[in-house]
RNA sequence: GCGCCUGUAGCUCAACCGGAUAGAGCAUCGGCCUUCUAAGCCGACGGUUGCAGGUUCGAUUCCUGUCGGGCGCGCCA
């Protein structure tokens, strides 16, 4: 509808460029919008206010003549001026009855489009190493990437998902060590204990499996615990597929999963890092000081020159992130999303000058990135800061236990990415009218449930009739719920393309009023069978598109509760 | 000290990347169930958008300054 409207728009002008408007006239981005009140009709555009300018006119005046100018079309019933220069429009109710059709008729791909034309976009989220159960702010990050991964879907492009973790530098070492304590029978509280040793009781679970020769599946291949407390290298690939795998189980619990899991050490096994090193020499952005090889990322908007390989001849984690990057390039992925926790933001500026220091024709702002602020977790209006398995951290695990799947993805989601949350685990468990995401649910479950009745009462609901009947809704109610019905295919356009999932959850819910409200005020299975079928095929419509507003969450759509 | 994010109703947050009278939920108060699930609906109350300037027809949005909160500034990852 929107874009239908701009064209209009735009015609209007480009016919008034040789009279009223100058010749040479670059169009100013006006923009067709929602109107706020139902007073100012459905749609607005602001054009006649930024081409009153260079047209040298009244705003008012110069709407007059975009008016007279504007070619007719089936969508509007009418056209106002008004405030300082708003063009309001008006649109047909025959439009709005298209809509329902078109909703009907696609169903679940109703609200899909072709922008992104099919192109491949990586998106890289969680990324945690295997050192722990995943905490909250994983949790965030997985609820972001993986609402974004489905919005970029939504709108026709090709998503891969990817997961990339470190399975053998310091930390894993470390965890290592911590598994062979725990193997040896020390606690964290024992003097022999390691000093920044993972105290969580998921080690001591981990030796323990070790200790029984248990087997592991994790990514693929399978690991057997060699029982042998002396044997680190085993103790750590046992700890690295234990911890994978309980990832993964509490990933695939919150319905979340990847296409792409990509392994560090990959990048040094097949020659990676030391080919990017390579690179980044030969096009002379680097150099040696203190015995330490340095890049020049201030020459690429970074704040300081950073060390690429340290004077023990070890690389600093930056150089596989733009190694790990590289690869993304080079694997075709033409736009990249990074999601991650805001507490990484010092990485960005030199992830992004290493890559345009590698000259090789990736763009400025490749890859873009998503960053999330902290989670916190209240219960009973205190912070909780501690979970038994984890140790010093409250994990994904606890929140889905508590909470639910869905109840955890909506409340990670529905707030802006990039703005502090908190996670209140009260409210999130309440089966109550607190709690938004049954809110939305419900509605759909409502329709679900008006269709069962229907049969019960022996009416069949005919569709096709109620097609024919959409004249018949005539309410207040009913318009609401039309227009806001039309609404989601913007709405989707709009979270892919700015990134903000968040949107989608709002928007649903003021869907979910609509149709709360209208169930409210009118009875659906009315003995006029017309006005019956009309009505249906308006709810029917409802569930669809609350549906697919579901799924784009990753949220269950109930048909009772 | 420098950089990034942030400040909107008592609380938690929106506001379609400059538009018209800044919107929801929770909380508080008051209404609506012999009728499709009351996990619902309606109404009321609640605001100098942290503060001060600037840019223009118009600012919660952009710019500058300032105050408060978060995070980051290693030859750690």
């Amino acid at each position: 509808m929107k874009e239908q409207l701009r064209d209009l728009v735009l015609q209007a002008i480009r016919s008034l460029q040789h009279d009223t408007l100058p010749a040479d006239l670059e169009v100013p981005s006006f923009v067709v919008e929602r109107a706020r009140s139902r007073e100012h009709g459905d749609f607005a555009t602001n054009a006649a206010m930024l081409l009153a300018k260079p047209a040298r006119a009244k705003p008012r005046e110069l709407a007059e003549k975009l008016v007279a100018a504007l070619p007719a079309n089936a969508l509007v019933a009418k056209v106002e001026i008004a405030g300082p220069g708003f063009i309001n429009f008006f649109l047909a109710e025959g439009a709005y009855h298209a809509e329902v059709r078109r909703i009907l008729a696609e169903g679940e791909a109703y609200g899909r489009s072709a922008s992104g034309a099919g192109k491949t976009v990586g998106v890289e989220f969680v990324s945690a190493n295997p050192t722990g159960p995943l905490h909250v702010g994983h949790g965030r990050a997985a609820a972001i990437g993986d609402c974004l991964s489905r919005l970029l879907d939504a709108t026709g492009w090709n998503v891969k998902r990817e997961f990339y973790y470190n399975d053998a530098g310091v930390q894993i070492a470390n965890l290592a060590i911590s598994v062979q304590a725990r193997a040896k029978g020390l606690t964290p509280e024992d003097a022999g204990w390691p000093e920044d040793g993972y105290r969580g009781d998921y080690i001591a679970d981990v030796a323990r499996a070790y200790l029984a020769g248990e087997s592991v599946v994790a990514d693929g291949h399978t690991v057997t615990g060699t029982k042998d407390p002396e044997n680190l290298e085993a103790i750590r690939q046992f700890a690295v597929a234990s911890l994978r795998r309980e990832q993964d189980l509490d990933l695939k619990a919150f319905g979340v999963g990847f296409d792409v899991y990509f392994l560090e050490s990959s990048l040094y096994g097949d020659g990676k890092v030391e080919e990017t090193v390579r690179e980044l020499i030969a096009h002379g952005h680097t150099y040696e000081e203190g015995g330490a090889l340095w890049l020049k990322s201030t020459d690429f908007g970074d704040d300081k020159d950073r060390v690429m390989r340290k004077s023990d001849g070890t690389y600093t984690y930056f150089v596989p992130d733009v190694a790990y990057h590289r690869s993304k390039w080079q694997r075709g992925y033409g736009r990249a999303i990074t999601e991650l926790g805001s507490d990484h933001h010092g990485s960005l500026a030199r992830v992004r000058a290493g890559l345009q220091a590698l000259d090789c024709g990736i763009p400025k702002g490749w890859p873009e990135y998503v960053l999330h602020q902290m989670v916190t977790v209240m219960r009973g209006g205190e912070e909780v800061k501690i979970s038994k398995r984890a140790g010093s951290y409250v994990t994904l695990r606890d929140l889905i236990d508590e909470a639910g799947r869905d109840a955890t993805r909506y409340f990670l989601i529905a707030r802006k990415a990039d703005s502090q949350l908190v996670f209140d685990i009260d409210l999130a468990r309440s089966q109550s009218n607190d709690n938004p995401v049954y809110y939305i649910q419900y509605a759909h479950a409502r329709v679900c449930s008006v269709l069962r009745q229907a049969g019960e009462k022996g009416f069949t609901f005919d569709q096709h009739n109620g097609l024919d009947q959409l004249a018949r809704l005539d309410n207040e109610h009913e318009q609401i719920l039309l227009t806001e019905l039309s609404k989601y295919p913007e709405l989707v356009e709009t979270a892919a393309a700015n990134l903000e999932p968040h949107l989608v959850a709002s928007w649903l819910r003021e869907l979910a009023n609509a149709f709360h409200t209208y169930y409210n005020s009118h009875q659906f299975l009315v003995e006029d069978k017309d006005l019956r079928d009309a009505r249906l095929a308006l709810v029917v419509a409802t569930r669809q598109v609350l549906k697919n507003g579901l799924n784009l969450l990753g949220l269950s759509a109930p048909e009772s509760m």
